[in-house]
DNA sequence: CTGAAAGCGCTTACAG
DNA sequence: CTGAAAGCGCTTACAG
């Protein structure tokens, strides 16, 4: 049985120095000379030495690790984005606590306190409410000064963000549905307590307004009511009551995939009869049939910068500000538009 | 600023006790008085106490985390998982560290190395190679002593396992294809690498056998040749080529997902034409459309399961003996078999 | 039931 | 460049 217990006490035995010298020649302390440091990595190396992680912790306070907290992470979009921090967390040497708040303001503000009992040295925040001060979570880990990030989902105001150009998605999409001729744009909102959300659909206003066309309350329709997928039953009312649409602008792929799945129910075909295109590319909209046109996120290099960002944070090489860090949507085009 | 850094000797110092009673009365040790244990409790709360996790662990070498290694995160069913595991860690209070080994050995050997020297108490493994041999994470989990549980994906041998019976899962499949009257049902086998595959497979062939019907070697497909997805090559070739099926039984959702997609393209209908049945109930199989028909896990079931057995041995109350829990596979009859 | 003291395995001023 | 010593914040035998 046995766990590795080789510690630096039993180096210095080996090699006859003291444990201090040992110690620096570990930390690659500069006051150590080469020839001592080397025999100490060699001895290190054939013991198979790991340094005690409690023990270190409690001398130095940092537990090399970061917190991300997800919403749900049943939410397709966060296993891509959670293999990319993972990776860039090992890179630079930290671990990652995966916290998964289910969309629960308690559980996160649980998992805050815990987490600071164990001193962790960072936190990324993808729960971000539209509303300041509903985000207590953040606003406690930002008040003890405590490095953060909030990604994709933010405030705005209460930490650094690393997020997409919302705006500009719902421009590219909306522009995209122009060119193929469309004029009859409904547009199917998200959960409206996420700024994400708010941007995406004022990009839709804009844009619709920059060519000249007016906005039509009629067709301004909802994918969520609250965080209930209500588009299933908005769809066939709408569209029962007489409104003309050409094409559905979805605030998301959830959204798109209820949809067509609605439509599809109605007789009506996707792309033929009404265009839809979704938003975040998530994994299945590869998947579907007819595959969907969609708004992606680049999630893998947003995971990276935000888990960057975070790191030089905690190590000192950024400053502890508020910056806004905005990343291009890509337009995918498949077959859900003609 | 300020993490919170109120001590056992603060509490010490109000109260008048000293830090040895101030621990035995936070630590529920038997030895201290009532009234004692409720002046030092409501004084810790005042102070909104939290015990130094490094000194804690530095004194009882547990750390109260557990790891879970999963293949890759990508992979559709684990988000679930994950969720229902990270439920139960928390109310054991314990804390779940995500490893994203990407299908690749070396990192997962490099995890526990790492880990081991975080004394992480458990391991729960969702990584095991068909071929014992090939284990060696958690071969070297299992040397040391360290509970372990293998979800899943097992190798049957070298730990705890809590997984499905995978060979009755097809069983309930090809049962039901037969009671719709099909007798060309082929089968399209998973990576050959992974146990529960060949288990699936035999499901097959035992039932076929058991209802008289002869293994016809035309009808055993691959979805996967290694662990590249070539069902949508497969497919049209074996068809072209003139065998008779009415049926495909898919080792994995995901080969049902590329045999649609694949039968989509030669204008063959589903169901009408061939039923397709794919396995293990992914999120999208829901969202697809057709709906998938498919054999479902009770992956929350399983997943708690896990935790609850790994704490179990972690805490004494569970011998670390191999033992081998099975779950019941479930039917999910929807719109791709006709 | 309570306290003084040792010790877990590191790091880091302080000397030399 | 190296060593002796203190200390991080707990827990836990050992006394009383």
């Amino acid at each position: 049985m046995g766990r590795n217990n080789v510690t630096i006490k039993d180096i210095a035995q080996k090699t006859g120095f003291s444990k201090s010298t040992v110690s620096r020649a570990l930390c690659y302390d500069a006051h150590v000379s080469p020839d001592t440091r080397k025999k100490i990595l060699e001895c290190a190396k054939s013991l198979d030495f790991q340094p005690n992680y409690f023990a270190k912790g409690l001398k130095t306070q940092c537990s090399k690790t970061i917190a991300f907290f997800v919403p749900n992470i049943e939410i397709m979009i966060y296993p891509a984005i959670i293999q990319a921090m993972e990776v860039e967390t090992r890179e630079r040497g930290y671990t990652i606590l995966l916290c998964d708040i289910q969309e629960d303001k308690e559980i996160a503000k649980e998992y805050v306190k815990k987490l600071k009992g164990r001193n962790v040295d960072g936190f990324i925040f993808s729960t971000a409410l539209l509303n300041v001060e509903e985000n207590e979570e953040i606003l406690e880990v930002v008040r003890d000064g405590i490095p953060c990030v909030n990604l994709l989902r933010t405030d705005g105001v209460s930490a650094t963000s690393v997020r997409l150009d919302n705006a500009k998605g719902s421009a590219m999409g909306v522009e995209y549905l122009l060119s193929k001729g469309k004029r009859r744009i409904a547009f199917l909102q998200g959960q409206e307590y996420l700024k994400l959300y708010k941007d995406r659909y004022e990009g839709y206003v804009n844009t619709l307004l920059k060519h000249g066309i007016k906005i039509d309350p009629d067709l301004i329709w909802y994918g969520y009511r609250g965080s209930e997928r209500v588009a299933t039953k908005i769809i066939p009312e709408k569209i029962k009551s007489g409104i003309d649409v050409d094409a559905l602008f979805c605030a998301s792929d959830n959204i798109a995939v209820d949809a067509i799945h609605a439509l599809n129910e109605m007789g009506i075909k996707v792309p033929q009869d009404i265009s839809v295109i979704g938003y975040d590319n998530v994994p299945i909209s590869e998947l579907f049939i007819p595959k969907l046109t969609s708004i992606g996120q680049p999630f893998k290099e947003m995971g990276k910068k935000a888990v960057d960002v975070l790191i030089d944070m905690i190590e000192g090489k950024k400053a502890n500000t508020i910056e806004d860090y905005v990343f291009d949507p890509i337009l995918m085009v498949r077959d859900t538009v003609c």
